[in-house]
DNA sequence: AGGGAAACCCGAACGC
DNA sequence: TGCGTTCGGGTTTCCC
């Protein structure tokens, strides 16, 4: 399991407290209850419920989007989409009413998948390999460089939009995150990415970075009333900002659809190329 | 290969 | 007050 550095997503589950994901390392899991049976993607019900039995917590980490509880025999993968959310408890009834599925651990604490609008889902698998397969480098830590990058925009004829939030040419970037990356980097959301220079994709790059990184450490983005915790929002640049002025230049903000997603930039800082 | 669209969800926020 | 409609997030699947 790779050791990264948190995204979005694990900064979301987490945020009820930094080593909440330490409060059930080593812990027996005595038994799962399922509400929403969809939200288990592998195996069937029945064979997730026993599996998962007597299994204990080895450590927590993330791929992707994915965030990835390592059990003695399986990992359990959890991708959150966007509504979802891990807490930790004492009593079911703390849980809040999403609360989708729930893990209870020899010690007394549950772990609860939260998902108001039902799209997240949870994996527990052997080998996840089989789910990492098709996922791009991931843009933090040290798995791609600035040449990889360049050379990978060069490969594509596709707009800048679409590919980043493609998780198999690069893992992790969401629609929010595509946006306020893309104008960091002055690009417009339609550039073509074998059109881009050398220093336009350092500056993509290394704009990705800078927002992941700001997003994690403010807890991610709280855009509506399914996650209160985040705080990346009160610096978004473009998202959601239609018709206000640019932080740049002053512009007004521009809203496009860009295959089928909402997506916001500034037509005079973001020149197409 | 790339683009577009639909499907999956549901609470909020709107229009009437 | 109460209906009906639209919206948006990530991903998969299908079709051109």
């Amino acid at each position: 399991m790779p050791e990264l550095p948190e995204v979005e997503t694990v900064a979301r589950s987490l945020e009820k407290g930094q080593g909440s994901e330490a409060g059930i390392l080593n812990q027996k899991i005595i038994k799962a209850e399922v509400d929403w049976a969809k939200s288990v993607a592998t195996p069937s019900l029945r064979l997730f419920k026993s599996r998962i039995k007597n299994q204990r917590v080895l450590r927590v980490g993330r791929r992707a989007k994915y965030i990835h509880i390592q059990l003695s025999e399986d990992a359990l993968l959890v991708h959150l989409r966007m509504s979802g959310d891990l807490l930790i408890g004492r009593q079911p009834e703390d849980l809040g009413k999403y609360s989708r599925l729930r893990i209870y651990f020899d010690s007394g604490q549950i772990l609860s998948f939260n998902d108001a609008r039902k799209f997240g889902r949870v994996w527990l698998i052997k080998d996840p390999s089989e789910i990492y397969a098709g996922l791009g480098p991931e843009p933090l830590g040290k798995d791609l460089s600035n040449d990889d990058f360049y050379l990978a925009l060069q490969k594509r004829k596709r707009q800048l939009k679409p590919l980043l939030l493609d998780q198999s040419f690069i893992a992790g970037i969401g629609n929010i995150y595509a946006d306020e990356a893309l104008h960091a980097a002055q690009l417009h959301p339609l550039s073509i990415a074998n059109q881009l220079t050398r220093a336009d994709a350092d500056r993509l790059l290394q704009s990705i970075r800078v927002v992941l990184e700001e997003a994690i450490r403010r807890n991610g983005s709280s855009i509506d009333w399914s996650y209160k915790g985040g705080e990346f929002q009160n610096q978004f640049a473009v998202y959601q900002k239609t018709g206000e002025e640019c932080p740049r230049c002053g512009e007004k903000i521009l809203r496009i659809v860009v295959g089928q997603r909402g997506t916001h930039f500034c037509k005079n800082c973001q020149a197409l190329l």
